[in-house]
DNA sequence: TAGATTGTTAATCGATTAACAATC
DNA sequence: TAGATTGTTAATCGATTAACAATC
């Protein structure tokens, strides 16, 4: 994809909440949807859905809307969740334990082969059928097995050195959930989930407005 | 403030990692700080770094930049960070787990009184000094203590039932992990946190490009 | 066919960047 | 004072909304 064709950041964070919705849809037994119907389940304007999807391809009919199961399907190529990717998590301690125990990612296709933590309390143990492992044995283990992407659940003081070991040992993206900004080279895609932010964005709102819109 | 006054979405979700950076500065010994400098730390340019710093006031000084205790205060007022919130937790296993271990969030000013949780197993437990109370109890407990915001780290098929009982309650703030959009009154705030659309995120930057300039 | 709804262009709106006078 | 850097206006860029012809 050239920068020319690149679709922008903004669209590309709508699409999952797109796939999220045609899911409980197809679970519902509904094949058949209008963007203004999506609109009211989404809150994005029709007229924006439109927009996004058109993005990517022509994926509906005139007046009759889009085939909820062939949509998703076409939204799950798109974001590249048609194929597996072997994950590992650095950090084994509570919020590595939970992203180990959350069935959603699996179901999504992305497996966790083992976790890593420095701790010799936390080593050996299972959590469902992954081993936590010494951190030490990491490097080996993504370059063995192929890692694709990594997970960090560490404090934010290790969360650098994980990634260093992350890039030279040649995963392609990461997971971050330590608060803070890694540094990595550009072909390493970052994605940060900063719980911090997110909690102080909520006492913003609470403190400045009950009604304010909002995304 | 009046509709008239709003600072954008988009503006608010920047000023946590000004106020990150700025409490880093501070830990260094560092109590000076341009526009110029406060950009190459966060990646915002230092023309949107100044633009969205006066939104709220003046906060620097003319040949010199920003004082960084000062700025770092002002930020924490206006995101709402000079006081201390009461918290409750509906969801206490893994994920409710780490949030309740995570030791950044009662430095900000996030207490947290209680967990619930429906799980037998779980009742009674403590985590750290909190402890896991029957999700029956939830109700009184949150009228009676006066809790300001309630976390919701329980499947989705709970969520929205949380919610109405945070709702009923009185409860002004929701931290939402259940990948579900929660309906609620105009006046509660709701933040979400949706971890499977920030790993499909991921996902498709993977597939679809490795050096795309983002956010 | 008539009605419905898309795909797409044009208009509007908002956010970012550039520039520079004000001023410390 | 001279140099530096803000605060703020203007210009640019990009995203959203509106509108409607195309077409199923």
């Amino acid at each position: 994809m050239d920068r020319e064709n690149r679709v922008s950041i903004t669209v590309i964070r709508r699409l999952p909440k797109y796939y999220r919705y045609l899911g409980e849809l197809l679970k519902k037994g509904i094949n058949r949807i209008s963007s203004q119907e999506l609109s009211k389940l989404t809150g994005f304007t029709a007229s924006q859905i439109r927009q996004d999807l058109n993005n990517f391809g022509g994926f509906g009919q005139q007046g009759y809307g889009y085939n909820v199961e062939e949509l998703r399907n076409q939204l799950g190529k798109i974001l590249g969740l048609d194929r597996t990717y072997k994950t590992i998590i650095a950090g084994a301690g509570n919020l590595g334990q939970a992203v180990a125990n959350y069935r959603g990612f699996e179901e999504a296709g992305f497996k966790i082969l083992a976790m890593f933590d420095k701790n010799p309390k936390l080593i050996g143990l299972k959590i469902r059928d992954i081993e936590i492992k010494d951190v030490d044995e990491m490097e080996n283990f993504i370059r063995e097995n192929n890692i694709d992407i990594g997970i960090i659940t560490t404090p934010k003081e290790s969360a650098q050195d994980v990634a260093d070991i992350f890039m030279r040992s040649g995963i392609r993206g990461i997971w971050n959930f330590a608060p803070a900004d890694l540094k990595v080279d550009d072909k390493v895609i970052i994605e940060n989930v900063h719980l911090n932010e997110s909690l102080f964005t909520l006492s913003y709102f609470l403190k400045n407005e009950s009604d304010y819109v909002r995304d």
